[in-house]
DNA sequence: GATTATATGGTTTTT
DNA sequence: CCATATAATC
């Protein structure tokens, strides 16, 4: 027998040998699903299956590269660089980059994200004449999502009576209109969307033969990971994918099935005994990574929810530490605690910053941990939230790239068209975009032909240069690489320069982020990662298709084992574990999240969140909560999470949480003091007459007459000698004459050497402010 | 047409 | 509080 049996308990072991046939793991919180997984690849190897031939479909990238990893190990080769693996979206990706012309896109096409899709929506909104107030880009946007992940196309949306009357109900009836106009203008601009590159990769398997076929030949071996949280689209594929051969293994645990927001739902895995004739199902209940406490309170926490997959999960770990409660007066001393626990943990059990996880419902609460962790002098990282890839200087560079290898991509082309300015604005823009649309072109080639449109003079020029430029950059694209060619883009749109001149510290910082995209570029470039030979090549278009699905966590390989505490939403710990764990913000409203209260079943999601954010926890855990927390700039109470009373006492310590006097409250008289009668032990609720103090408005009294928004000008004649002046070096206290607003006198100097701005206080016209780049000042005196 | 001051309004979770 | 849409100003 192989010696990488020797390690897995008898169910494990079951699973991992199991090779042909349906097979269903049923992998609770810590049972070792990853080695199981990675064991069971390694073992289909190690049997004669040829990597090329084994697809398997992880939660993230960052999973997938670890598996790679392990198999690598344990096998003691390299052969796992041929296996097919990563997201549902980063394969399809994959694929769809060599099979796009079948379905009529490019195989060029764009990945568009979250926000060029909200984009395409406004610009539907837009089109269609309707009310961007009341068509919500994300709103709408979510619900198209929805529709897809359920494989309801634009027609099928438009012909359910259901679907029709819910939007009618809610004052959206052209919903399946934009839906309609959203798919034919991300077709029309070469691109799909996240849901785009599942649904897609189904349409080409459910309507072409020869593709399904020639993908059930290549992928003998299925193995799905996370199969809880996959959709209606991803259980159709797999159920395409594996009809062939039926060597089909899911791993689930239908307790941590957290993204139904996502369109995920448990009914696959129950679903799943039922598809095939001859399903091995293999439990795995014998957890390895908590102390006994920790897995009594979560196992206690989850029996609250109805209709679970049977099973009992039991540890052979020491008993531990009780489960410390923790109440702080507000989220900043939340942060504080956490901070001073993390302090004193290391000291006195010798733990490092890296043991440490600090896990929170929602990405805004990260800030008060941050704060309080800098104040400290503790390492951190925040994973998730803003990404690299979302800032600003980013896209702009990455939208160059896009147009470049795909100028089909309106939305990357309107980004970057007149950035830096070139003297294409909106007016300009918004012609093209009409005759685009009259002549049902694309943007690009409307500007392209823009003379044939009546386009003349300087903007006529700037967009000729515009289109001769990016033609530049084109014919790069045979011979560069992908590095080589981002370079020239930086440089020849001036872009990179107008960062550079920019000596502000967050214009240094943009100038570094693109410099760090520039090196990432040509990471990517030289670095052969082992992806098959089917679609190698390093060129732009296949580093643009990768970048769109990098997550923060994925790209940072190098420092894995840096020393530092971690931060990140419980969505993005699932998988993960660490040493000691702190759960901020266990209050109701927050978590469970007022959003999703209103069903049992929203509540019975969240509860399945607080089951994963407890089992992260090895050793210590501590959940901690705020009386009142800030939300939108504005202190607002909060309960104790329902979740605090559904855990057995016997494994609580609450003595944090008595009435938080033990707390540093006290001695912050600046920021908890005043709020310190209320949050006391749960009296009454808040007086009512407190809930809102009407906005201080600029003391204006309501008995004076209001302030004149847009104050007259009286009207002033420059006089016969006037002269602009030098104001290079203007002071307060001079006499200057204005050409509209007449004499004043210099108040105040503000803005900054780069642009001076004069505060001056005229004789008839009050006081302005005024910007001494544009305006013309005489000086009198 | 570009830049900057001001109003608005939005927070669940993510590939 | 923050990020983006709109208005004001050059």
């Amino acid at each position: 027998m192989q010696d990488y049996l020797n390690g897995l308990n008898a169910p494990q072991r079951e699973a991992v040998t199991h090779v042909n046939g349906p097979l269903m793991i049923v992998a609770g919180a810590g049972s070792g699903k990853t080695k199981v997984l990675t064991t069971r690849i390694a073992h289909l190897m190690a049997n004669g299956v040829d990597a090329f031939n084994i697809l398997a479909l992880t939660f993230t990238n960052k999973a997938a590269a670890e598996m790679k990893e392990r198999v690598n190990k344990i096998l003691n080769s390299n052969e796992a660089r041929n296996l097919y693996i990563g997201t549902f979206h980063s394969v399809f990706a994959r694929i769809l980059r060599a099979e796009a012309h079948r379905l009529g896109y490019p195989n060029n096409f764009t990945i568009y994200d979250t926000d060029d899709s909200r984009s395409v929506i406004k610009t539907i909104v837009n089109e269609l004449n309707l009310d961007d107030k009341h068509y919500k880009p994300n709103i709408v946007g979510s619900r198209i999502s929805g529709a897809k992940n359920a494989l309801i196309g634009p027609l099928a949306y438009s012909t359910d009576t259901y679907i029709q009357q819910e939007d009618l109900r809610n004052k959206r009836p052209a919903m399946a209109q934009i839906y309609a106009g959203y798919c034919a203008r991300c077709f029309k601009n070469g691109a799909m969307d996240f849901d785009d590159l599942l649904l897609k990769m189904y349409e080409m398997l459910n309507t072409q033969p020869d593709a399904l076929s020639k993908y059930q030949r290549k992928f003998k071996y299925i193995m799905i990971d996370e199969y809880q949280d996959t959709n209606a689209v991803q259980y159709q594929i797999s159920k395409l994918l594996g009809a062939m051969n039926e060597n089909i293994c899911v791993v689930g645990d239908d307790a941590q099935s957290i993204y139904s927001f996502r369109g995920a739902t448990i009914e696959n895995i129950l679903q799943f005994q039922k598809d095939y004739d001859d399903v091995k199902v293999v439990k795995l209940e014998q957890n390895y990574r908590s102390t006994q406490s920790i897995l009594k309170v979560a196992n206690e926490v989850i029996g609250q929810n109805k209709g679970q997959i049977p099973k009992e999960l039991w540890t052979d770990n020491k008993v531990g530490d009780k489960i410390k409660i923790v109440r702080t007066m507000t989220d900043n001393e939340e942060g504080k605690f956490v901070s001073d626990c993390i302090q004193e943990q290391k000291l006195r059990n010798h733990y490092h910053n890296k043991d440490f996880a600090i896990l929170y419902r929602t990405n805004a609460q990260s800030r008060a941990y941050e704060e309080s962790l800098r104040r400290m002098g503790i390492a951190y990282k925040i994973y998730g939230g803003l990404s690299f890839y979302q800032r600003k200087e980013i896209k702009d560079m990455l939208a160059y790239l896009r147009v470049v290898v795909n100028p089909r991509d309106e939305e990357a082309l309107k980004r970057i068209i007149n950035y830096p300015v070139r003297g294409i604005g909106k007016t300009s823009l918004e012609k093209l975009a009409i005759v685009a649309n009259e002549q049902n072109i694309t943007l690009f080639e409307t500007i392209q032909r823009s003379a044939e449109f009546g386009f003349k003079g300087g903007t006529q020029e700037a967009l000729q240069n515009f289109v001769t430029m990016i033609r530049y950059f084109q014919t790069m694209l045979s011979e560069k690489n992908a590095y080589d060619v981002a370079v020239q883009v930086g440089k020849h749109t001036n872009l990179v320069k107008e960062l550079f001149s920019d000596k502000t510290t967050e214009g240094l910082a943009r100038y570094e982020n693109v410099q760090e995209l520039l090196n990432s570029i040509k990471y990517w470039t030289e670095i052969p990662d082992g992806e098959d030979g089917e679609v190698g090549t390093k060129d732009l278009g296949a580093f643009l298709q990768q970048v769109t699905l990098f997550t923060d966590s994925d790209t940072d390989t190098e420092d894995k084992e840096s020393d530092v505490v971690k931060l990140m939403t419980i969505h993005a710990a699932k998988g993960l574990e660490f040493g000691c764990v702190f759960v901020g913000g266990v209050e109701e409203n927050l978590f469970p999240n007022a959003m999703s209260i209103n069903t049992r079943e929203e509540l019975e999601e969240e509860r399945r969140l607080f089951y994963v954010a407890v089992t992260r926890a090895k050793d210590r855990l501590w959940l901690t909560f705020a009386n009142a927390r800030y939300r939108f700039g504005q202190l607002v109470q909060n309960e104790p999470s329902r979740f605090l009373e559904e855990m057995p006492e016997q494994f609580l310590d609450r003595s944090y949480s008595g009435g938080g006097m033990k707390n540093q409250g006290m001695n912050n008289m600046g920021g908890g003091f005043q709020h310190m009668q209320r949050g006391f032990p749960s009296q009454s609720p808040p007086p009512a007459f407190e809930k809102k103090k009407e906005p201080s408005k600029p003391a204006t009294p309501s008995y004076l007459p209001a302030q004149p928004t847009a104050p007259k000008v009286v009207e002033h004649k420059p006089s016969e000698n006037f002269a602009p002046s030098d104001t290079s070096n203007l002071q307060v206290g001079q006499q200057v004459e204005h050409q509209k607003f007449g004499f004043g006198t210099v108040t105040k100097m503000e803005g900054s050497a780069h642009n001076p701005i004069a505060i001056i206080e005229f004789a008839h016209n009050g006081e302005k402010k005024i910007m001494l780049n544009y305006a013309k000042l005489r000086i009198v005196e």
